[in-house]
DNA sequence: CTGTTAGCGCTTTCAT
DNA sequence: ATGAAAGCGCTAACAG
């Protein structure tokens, strides 16, 4: 049988309640006192009972990871970062799949909160910035974590300088002599994308290269979207050399569609992607793009949301490193 | 402030026992009473507080999927099935990754158990079949369901004929003329590698094919592994014209293998796959490969296994149907 | 068929 | 700095 607090207590000489002290390293203890209970809870293999302590204390112990059909990669990766954390701080993390419009997102979001009430949320793109969602959170006083949120301002969470790494992938297509470049942008709603925008007409302002419209195509993310806008650019009457997607699937997207029509990959065109998931090596030719550290924004989002979730006050917005990865889908452009 | 059981007996005009014997769809309870109080909690909006539910049951409502490091796509997709019927069920689901050796499976399992003791557990390959794993739970007395278990008997879960699968896609490979057809094997752990060479050998011994063991090689299910097997295939004095790799990231593999040699797919060989994840369809060519309704298994599984929760003689081996995908990635050999 | 009474194992008062 | 007692909201065991 599993030994209670109350075991530990009596084998300790001391009062549950002081245990409990120990157990919530909350203060008025003495060292002394500290150290002999946790001896007690080390041999007797003491673990608290969780819903004993969630009814007791009126926390959870769960926090929720909010999302709405984001990339499957992308999802995994957060969800592992996010494992590591709560594992190390002794938190269960609960999958939130919401719906797309906005009843179902409050419906989905109900629901999660009246079965779990979880103790803190953290949200990933496009959820990040959807005012539906916010306003939920906040209307219910829940902490939560934001992922590449788009207004940063006064949230906790975790975010990456994407603007920064797209001017320096663009700047890599640049040294290889690329003056027209594709873009393929992502769907709007992700802040990200506006970002990785910026970062596209700032690097060609950089260059001295003049901004054509007609180069910048809408995407949806899905490796379809890719296909479709990038017919839509290499039918254009003067196609560019170099193509950025904003992300992977895209960038795979578009390669099939050059494919289709004989053209060689990086021979032909230059195509670049966004996200680092495993298409990008796992393709040919190898997509050059830029790694995020996705399982680690997991983690980080997660131990920002924990310290709010004990202190009101802790808790704040953490930067990661990018890294921009030439691989085999980006050479010099032909001259004709 | 959410209203409990008590508020609602109030409301109904019975006992807090009623309320809780028609929450849990208990016997003895009128249809009248049955129809009063489910009104009210519909009136009231009444959910039951899982902590305190867990505390006095005895149950926590919880299961925990159990993997090792299976395909990132496969796990996602079980998950979400488990998602599924979890929620339809009002029932929590926990991700329980386990390391790899012995005392980690078991260390890892502990942790898991000490803290949400979950009702029941869902195995996913390889470790359906690992004896350290299956010890585990049966010592605990903890049910079980298995995803595709080398061993079936006497166990609940799902599964799909995979050699009757094998033995069909071959089978299309043979009608569209090849006779050299090499074989990419998975790692021994997983009990499907097994389904999978059975019927590819089946299929040869159908077609009058003679088994040559030089067309056999082993891989690992990893990308990587595919193009160290596709290469040692294509490397032999007399290359076979098709091969038919485990899974679906070997195939990739096999594919980048082809490419970097200089041959086309499917003009100079022809490739195929398992399990038809998104890179199946995301790489040039498409994939001709097998799908598994792996959502489903998940979601199938999790119902077998909650069957069995709720009582010890329910639940079974649930069988789904395979689906032989003809993509682009194969064709009739070339004659030499 | 229905209700009453005791806990489940912990944390929170509030004493000391 | 420590402890005793009173619940948290629900279900199990027993009475009726």
């Amino acid at each position: 049988m599993r030994s209670r607090i109350e075991d530990v207590a009596a084998a300790a000489g001391v009062s549950m309640k002081t245990v409990s002290r120990v157990l919530n390293n909350e203060p008025n203890v003495r060292d002394e006192m500290r150290q002999r209970v946790m001896a007690v809870v080390e041999k007797l293999q003491y673990r608290p009972n969780l819903s004993a302590r969630s009814l007791a204390g009126q926390r959870s112990y769960v926090i929720a990871l909010v999302y709405n059909n984001p990339s499957r990669n992308y999802l995994m990766e957060i969800q592992n970062g996010m494992l590591e954390a709560c594992r190390d701080n002794h938190y269960n993390l609960v999958l939130a799949p919401v719906g797309a419009s906005r009843q179902r997102k409050v419906d989905d979001l109900k629901v999660v909160f009246e079965h779990f009430a979880p103790d803190g949320v953290v949200l990933i793109p496009p959820l990040t910035d959807d005012p539906v969602v916010l306003e939920f959170l906040e209307a219910n006083h829940v902490a939560f974590a934001c992922i590449a949120p788009k207004h940063p301002d006064g949230r906790i969470g975790v975010m990456m300088d994407e603007t920064a790494a797209v001017r320096e992938l663009m700047a890599g297509l640049v040294a290889r002599g690329h003056r027209r470049i594709g873009h393929i942008k992502g769907p709007p709603a992700h802040g990200a994308c506006q970002w990785r925008f910026k970062g596209y007409r700032e690097a060609l302002r950089k260059a001295g290269i003049e901004y054509d419209e007609d180069l910048v195509v809408q995407g949806a993310f899905s490796f379809e979207s890719g296909i479709e806008a990038g017919n839509r650019l290499l039918d254009l009457k003067r196609p560019p050399t170099a193509i950025f997607a904003a992300n992977d699937d895209m960038a795979a997207g578009v390669i099939r569609a050059a494919c289709e029509r004989g053209l060689v990959v990086p021979r032909d065109i230059s195509v670049c992607g966004f996200d680092d998931t495993p298409i990008a090596r796992h393709i040919y030719p190898a997509l050059t793009t830029v790694r995020q550290p996705t399982s680690d924004m997991g983690r980080l989002a997660t131990m920002q949301l924990l310290a709010r979730i004990r202190a009101a006050d802790a808790g704040g917005m953490v930067h990661v490193e990018h890294e921009v990865l030439f691989r085999e889908s980006t050479q010099p452009p032909v001259r004709h």
